[in-house]
DNA sequence: AGTTCAACGACACGACACGTGTCGTGTTTT
DNA sequence: AAAACACGACACGTGTCGTGTCGTTGAACT
């Protein structure tokens, strides 16, 4: 039971350094060859600092991937569900499953099959995200641009499901163009009966 | 450079008892808990025994993994595309979706992210599935049962995707009825165009 | 402005798992 | 019968872990 730490009086400084210093690690070595004295040493901070914020490596990477999640366009309405749909999955596509930092969030979701904390700290991040696609398409079937009876769950499955099983597979991640493929093709299924 | 040794002299009881404790470890207390020491300790072994033979931890476990994979049923050819999805993705979902050994394939599949070695071995586990999977639907599809333009990858990625993206994210795996409708929703994408 | 007090960096510690090496024993091949 | 080799037992050096101690520093209150 040690006392919790006031957050009034933490450095910022050495939060940035440390949030970054782990993130940058990971890029340049990748996850699993990353270490708790690594990071201190890279920023330039004890260990004990470490411990007393996060309870474990896998948290400091994912606070990292918070951040860069945070830049991911949240999900717009223009009113047109295709594009709409497009617009965030590429956003997606290039931010977490593109180039050096899809592995550092590839990391992540392996670990946490390692850190029982880690599950509940990921389902924090992707649960909202979830939802918010839940939302989205709600709303489009609502206004008549998918089937009355479209089963949203199984649509977010169809189209989230391909993306992640190709970034933990370690198949190559999609193009632009074959995720427009896989959203427009989904979502002919699940289109309003013609009149 | 240490030489090779000998196959024919190899103790197959060892051998056993290693797979068998490893995969046991797993169930028991999760993948990542678990120790070269402690698979050595439970199957009664010297740890020398087992760097003999393989590699890493991982590739061990991968050894319980393929053992398990090999149950699932092999394609089958029936005539009814329909049918023999359903059949190969519910025995794929039984056999490594379900249950404790969940844990155990999904930890491989993180570890991969870790190890390098590992990518190799999965993909050489992983590889000729999909192939096989490749080769149904394309005899399905020069039968008519699929669009003459029917894209046989995509396919693939909307079938299995959605059931590794709940393993590895931690979301409730489908029931045998929901993984029958992903697979009627799918392939109505891809239905020859009626006449 | 002065006092207080917790967060900080530096450093040391024991515990544990790693991968390797050595050695004597027993079994299998030749 | 002899040689070859896998085996179990055991020890070693290394690296990382998470924690503990201690003196210093700097922000928050009086």
């Amino acid at each position: 039971m040690t006392t919790a730490p006031d957050p009034r009086r933490r450095n910022e400084k050495s939060h940035r350094a440390i949030v970054t210093a782990a993130l940058d690690l990971c890029v340049e070595r990748g996850y699993g060859q990353v270490t708790m004295e690594a990071i201190a040493a890279q920023a330039g901070v004890s260990k004990k600092t470490i411990y007393r914020w996060w309870p474990s490596k896998g948290a400091v990477v994912l606070e990292g991937i918070a951040e860069l999640v945070g830049e991911v366009t949240p999900f717009l309405d223009t009113g047109d569900i295709v594009a709409d749909l497009t617009t965030q999955l590429t956003a997606v596509l290039d931010h977490m499953m593109t180039g050096p930092r899809s592995a550092v969030y590839a990391g992540v979701i392996a670990e946490s099959h390692h850190d029982r904390e880690l599950v509940g700290a990921l389902s924090a991040m992707v649960g909202p995200r979830i939802e918010a696609a839940r939302e989205r398409l709600r709303r489009a079937r609502e206004q008549g641009q998918l089937a009355a009876d479209a089963d949203v769950d199984l649509i977010i499955d169809l189209l989230y499901g391909p993306l992640y099983y190709r970034l933990l597979l370690h198949l190559e991640p999609y193009s632009p163009e074959r995720i427009r493929m896989v959203i427009e093709r989904t979502l002919a299924v699940f289109a309003p009966p013609a009149e």
